[in-house]
RNA sequence: GCUCCCAUCGUCUAGUGGCCCAGGACACCGCCCUCUCAAGGCGGGAACACGAGUUCGAACCUCGUUGGGAGCGCCA
């Protein structure tokens, strides 16, 4: 059989960043093994499940590239198939009707918990053999074993053992007629042909019912790779409250699908002292079975860290078009300005994400709006603005128009005025942008284009002689 | 409460009985470079949760303690 892992979320919400992390997980360990990375979409909840949730889903793994084998699988296109199978169950007496309310089951629960004991349904109608009868309670029980053991090899927790003592009957079809997660889940796999299952280790209890369901089903269980958890830079759990978890919503951030990847992929995994990894790189290293047991927490940090080691590598003109939608989301039009890619080149040393760099980029892309007091005071209104920027003018006027000429040109101001370069570059610098804080002076002026340049040297030169 | 899981610098991790008085990276601090801010270079502080055992020898093996986490649904 071919090797095949499947990612299955719910679509109840946007892709969060532990879902990538175990699509992307799943993708590599496919990739590596020459397999297929197969998706399934867990719509079986029709209280939460949303087609906006589901493209969310799909637009966020289309962003970052993680790209399935085959089309998605819908579980609510396979009802059939899970009443089809639920029905073998019970005709090979492996499953069976049960009549409880909700609030029996819930009383049954108390009970047991008042004794000290897991909480779990009594298996009243287990062999009772009732004849079958319409009931609004209805629904369909698994007969799960009740001696013996439950034994599996994590390829990340190692053995773990479950008496079956401590599992119960699971309803595997709610009385609403549709099959509950566990059984959908199992059916799926088989039909699937899934051979990996790599999920959150929040699964890890559910395991051993599944595997029971596998069996009475004489079908192959798959291996099982359970994932820990990322948790926030507190030790807790990630929430929307306090953190950034929606995939998209670093996007919005500036972050790059690449970078995004590479933080996960070496978060709870690692290849010696490597950092840096391509893509092809970690579908040739990555290993499921090197993924470390105990949750890590998400650093930002690191993760900037990364984005910024990116933007400076990657080739500027690829990483233009995310750049230019950044600029288009704060409403700057890429079109009234430089090209993107020289402004990256300008920027990318000093940023961390392609957010901060659209917002810095403003100055380039319309006018000087604000002129910070001090930059005024301190580098237009001395003894020798006025000469640095009026010989700076002329010397730039004619000058072919690329940084390093522009550099050429301004050490000649330099030169001529016997000025140090901090006495020059710092006037032009709050006549290019309002401010004292810009990338190298050469690069800014070359920003702005010759004829603007010239045009905010004259009004620099009307403030500093006024 | 019960079941299961986890435990190396602040963070991500290397380490699978001697190469470790524990290595790398992010962050932090200092110095250098420098037209601002960065980037870069160099250097620094910083960890094996605790206690027993096994062993000539333990971060690595065993047991216990403590501390975290997950699950216990007709949600996935």
């Amino acid at each position: 059989m071919s090797f095949r892992t499947r990612f299955a979320p719910s679509p109840t919400g946007f892709l969060h960043i532990g879902g990538a992390r175990t699509a992307l997980y799943c993708w590599l360990e496919a990739r590596r093994r020459g397999g297929e990375f197969l998706l399934r979409i867990e719509d079986t909840d029709r209280e939460r499940s949303t087609d906006e949730a589901v493209q969310a889903i799909l637009d966020a793994m289309a962003w970052l590239d993680l790209d399935a084998d085959a089309a998605p699988v819908y579980q609510t296109q396979r009802l059939a198939r899970y009443r089809e199978v639920a029905g073998r169950l019970l005709a090979e007496g492996k499953a069976y009707y049960a009549y409880e309310s909700k609030e029996e089951i819930e009383a049954m629960r108390e009970a047991a918990m008042a004794k000290g004991e897991k909480p779990r349904y009594s298996g009243y109608y287990r062999d009772r053999n009732e004849p079958y009868r319409e009931d609004p309670n209805r629904v369909i029980r698994f007969k799960n074993p009740q001696q013996g053991s439950v034994v599996f090899e994590d390829k990340v927790k190692g053995r773990i053992e479950f008496a079956n003592g401590e599992l119960d009957d699971l309803v595997i079809f709610r009385s609403d007629g549709w099959p509950t997660y566990n059984f959908a889940v199992v059916v799926d796999d088989i039909d699937m042909g899934i051979t990996e299952v790599i999920r959150g280790d929040d699964h890890v209890n559910n395991t051993p019912r599944q595997i029971n369901i596998y069996k009475a089903l004489g079908a192959p269980v798959p291996e099982f790779a359970h994932l820990p958890m990322i948790l926030d830079k507190e030790g807790k759990k990630l929430s929307k409250r306090t953190n950034s978890v929606s995939v998209m919503e670093y996007r919005e951030n500036g972050y790059l699908p690449h970078a995004i990847l590479n933080y996960l992929v070496r978060l709870g995994w690692s290849h010696g002292d490597q950092e840096i990894f391509s893509r092809e790189e970690m579908a040739r290293l990555f290993d499921v079975a090197d993924v470390n047991k105990a949750a890590s927490r998400f650093d930002t940090e690191k993760l900037n860290w990364l984005n910024q080691h990116y933007l400076k590598t990657d080739d500027p003109q690829a990483l233009a078009p995310e750049f230019e939608w950044h600029l288009e989301r704060i409403g700057i039009d890429p079109a009234r300005g430089p090209a993107p890619a020289d402004v990256i080149v300008a920027l990318r040393d000093r940023v961390h994400t392609l957010k901060e760099m659209a917002e810095k980029a403003g100055i380039w892309y319309g006018p000087i709006t604000e002129w910070d007091d001090k930059a005024v005071a301190k580098h237009l209104k001395n003894d020798s603005a006025a000469a640095v920027l009026a010989t700076a003018k002329a010397r730039l006027a004619g000058v072919e128009w690329k940084p390093e000429p522009i550099h050429q040109a301004i050490e000649q101001v330099a030169a001529q005025l016997e000025l140090g370069m901090g006495k020059i570059a710092q006037p032009l610098r709050v006549a290019m942008t309002g401010t004292q804080v810009s990338p190298s002076i050469d690069h800014t002026i070359y920003l702005a284009g010759r004829a603007e340049a010239l045009k905010r040297i004259d009004t620099a030169l009307a403030i500093a002689q006024g």
